[in-house]
Formats: C-alpha cells, sequence, structure tokens
DNA sequence: TACCCGGAAGACTG
DNA sequence: ACAGTCTTCCGGGT
C-alpha cells in the first residue's frame, strides 16, 4: 500500500514550500496555502532525483499533480500555475 | 510558446 | 497477488 515509504509528491513539494527553495518554488499566499512554480523544469529535476527517474518532465509531475486534484490535495488556479493544498 | 487537461496502460512498492 | 501512487504516452484545449 501506498509509497508510504518516504516522500510522496506532495510530501517533496511541501518540504521545498517549506524550506528556502524560492528559485524554484514559492508560497504565493501561505495563510491561504497558494503556491506557485518558478521553475517546472528545474522543479521537475529534483523530483526525478528524489525519485531516481531521470526523464522527469514538468510535464509528466504536473499530471501527477492533476491525479491530486480528485482527492484535494491540490487545486488549480489558472491563469498563473498557481496551485494551493 | 508554454502550460493545462484527463483517459488508458503500465511500472514499482510494501 | 493486490492496491496505492505515481510514470509514461496520447490527443486536444487555452
Amino acid at each position: 500500500m501506498a509509497t508510504a515509504g518516504c516522500r510522496l509528491l506532495w510530501e517533496f513539494l511541501a518540504e521545498l514550500l517549506n524550506s528556502s527553495a524560492d528559485d524554484v518554488i514559492r508560497w504565493e499566499d501561505k495563510p491561504l496555502l497558494k503556491f506557485r512554480v518558478m521553475d517546472p523544469q528545474r522543479l521537475a529535476e529534483r523530483w526525478g532525483q528524489e525519485k531516481g527517474k531521470a526523464g522527469m518532465t514538468y510535464e509528466k509531475l504536473s499530471r501527477a499533480l492533476r491525479y491530486y486534484y480528485k482527492t484535494n490535495i491540490v487545486a488549480k488556479v489558472r491563469g498563473q500555475r498557481l496551485t494551493y493544498r
């Protein structure tokens, strides 16, 4: 069950948001839990390293994010590649 | 352009 | 063998 082992995508994103990786992803409005991806390509590279997937791209990372809409882990704020969790 | 949308299929893990 | 969480691929949208 569940990848539980360690970093799920949302845990990885939360860690980046709570650290100072402002060049890749940052809070747009922390109280509202809105964040913004500043550098899609670098975000995908870091995610790829986490999972040991060399060919990770933002297209694929965002596909995983779309599956999150269904479970309400994240929601898209169109017009600015913003999301909240 | 670059990013966004979801269905379908399949890999990987505990 | 099984179910959860993606990963990969695709055609189409804004």
